[in-house]
DNA sequence: AAGCATTATTTTGTATACAAAATGCTAATG
DNA sequence: CATTAGCATTTTGTATACAAAATAATGCTT
């Protein structure tokens, strides 16, 4: 790899960049995802690079690279040489979402009541196990508090949190980081509607992890998928109610 | 043509790169992409960024790019300011890969099936279709030439086709990205052995396709995932006989 | 004036240069 | 001798500079 290494630059000296230009920064990818979830930037609008990198402060290389995460998530659609807008809303995907999601989540549960029937019948679960069922019973705990105190605007991240929780119990990384790539269009989903699912669906999620603890793998799948249809319906009989806006 | 115009436009000689350096490239993060599967880049493997840029011949920003994709599919993991490493083989996530594609695609061939039933009652499936279910037959066409011929090694890049054009006749996007993203792990599953499943599999998807064709939701969805169990199993049988060079 | 070829302009793609963090090494100290 | 503080090296992260492609604008021909 030869190349011509005699430049005869002027040394550049003014080159560096304003110092304390690279401030605190919290991760470019994030803030542009959730500009695209809480509907800051609409579908359709390119995303020109340079105005990216003013709009966040940055150089246009990590915006790029955010770029080329949030298009694996499908929040972003790129072509070559022309550049990436933001996908169209995924209201039209929202069956199919609610889809994977039933048989993705009902997986997760069946996994998981099978290590729980592996502790059962005196085997190891593996490692993590108690932690994780731990920060079930707290998330579940919490659910209730929150209801207690109608403060119903926490259930949604307390929901979310609690079938990744589950997700996790199933100790399959696999699943785990499926769910994770559909989870940004889930949130962005819920997000076009203030409303969400009310109070009353929290009590399944007990249901759910009795049969898990019981190790009915059967059982826990079924109660879970019986649990994402209905959040399903209740999603499509909000949608009835008030058009959204697309 | 009054006055040819010399648009002096050969100033700035001096920065320029090695001419011909970017010379006829095929996507870099394809080409890793195949290192990773076809185990000339082994797990675990520290991948630096200036190394993999003189392999493939170009600079590190696309290198970069490169590994944010081959992150979101998994064969790839990294931590900020510690690079990057190639994922441990998949063999241990063989269960999981192999339960994700049971549930995923019974779904898809449900969703097929409904498509065609849809055909069935008069209203129209949907654009596509017509081109999309004769992409299937050419495919399965294809196979029993493959098979009479004994050319059986070509059967694994059809099978991995027509799973594929079953998800696309299913219709659902979200389906199909989401299969995308881990055909890269179930491709490399298959290619650390170099035995496939064997011809006897391929009249199964004569089945699936005739389920889909007359509409039956429940029993395509249980034939596809009958098939991809046995698929499965097949699979852990093949490993028993001969171990994995892990 | 309409359609098309050609030239500007804009925007993405990539290479180089420099800064920041992590890693490894050396040496001083208990 | 083990431990650790400090320094040097390595490697990733990011900014700037330039090249290539696409898009917009212009002018020419019919």
């Amino acid at each position: 790899m030869s190349g011509s290494q005699e430049r005869a630059r002027e040394v550049g000296r003014t080159r560096g960049p304003e110092p304390g230009a690279a401030a605190g920064r919290i991760d470019v990818s994030s803030r542009i995802r959730s500009d695209i979830i809480q509907g800051r930037i609409e579908p359709g609008t390119k995303l020109r690079e340079v105005a990216l990198a003013e709009r966040y402060e940055v150089s246009r290389i990590p915006i790029r690279e955010a770029l080329r995460s949030l298009e694996a998530e499908g929040l972003v659609e790129s072509r070559k040489y022309s550049g990436s807008i933001v996908a169209p809303s995924p209201v039209e995907d929202a069956e199919d979402l609610f889809e994977i999601r039933t048989v993705l989540e009902a997986a997760t549960a069946k996994r998981a009541a099978k290590r729980a029937s592996e502790l059962i019948a005196g085997e190891a679960p593996g490692p993590g196990w108690r932690a994780q069922r731990k920060e079930i019973s707290d998330i579940l705990d919490a659910g209730d508090i929150v209801i207690g105190q109608e403060r119903y605007e926490e259930l949604a991240v307390l929901n979310m949190r609690f079938h990744f929780a589950v997700a996790e119990l199933s100790g399959s990384l696999s699943f785990i980081s499926l769910l994770r790539q559909i989870s940004g269009k889930i949130e962005w989903l819920y997000s076009l509607n203030v409303t969400r699912r009310g109070p009353q669906a929290w009590p399944e999620h007990r249901e759910i992890i009795a049969a898990i603890d019981a190790g009915q793998q059967a059982e826990a799948a079924e109660v879970m998928a019986r649990h994402v249809r209905r959040s399903r319906d209740s999603y499509f009989a909000m949608m009835a109610e008030r058009p959204h806006a697309t």
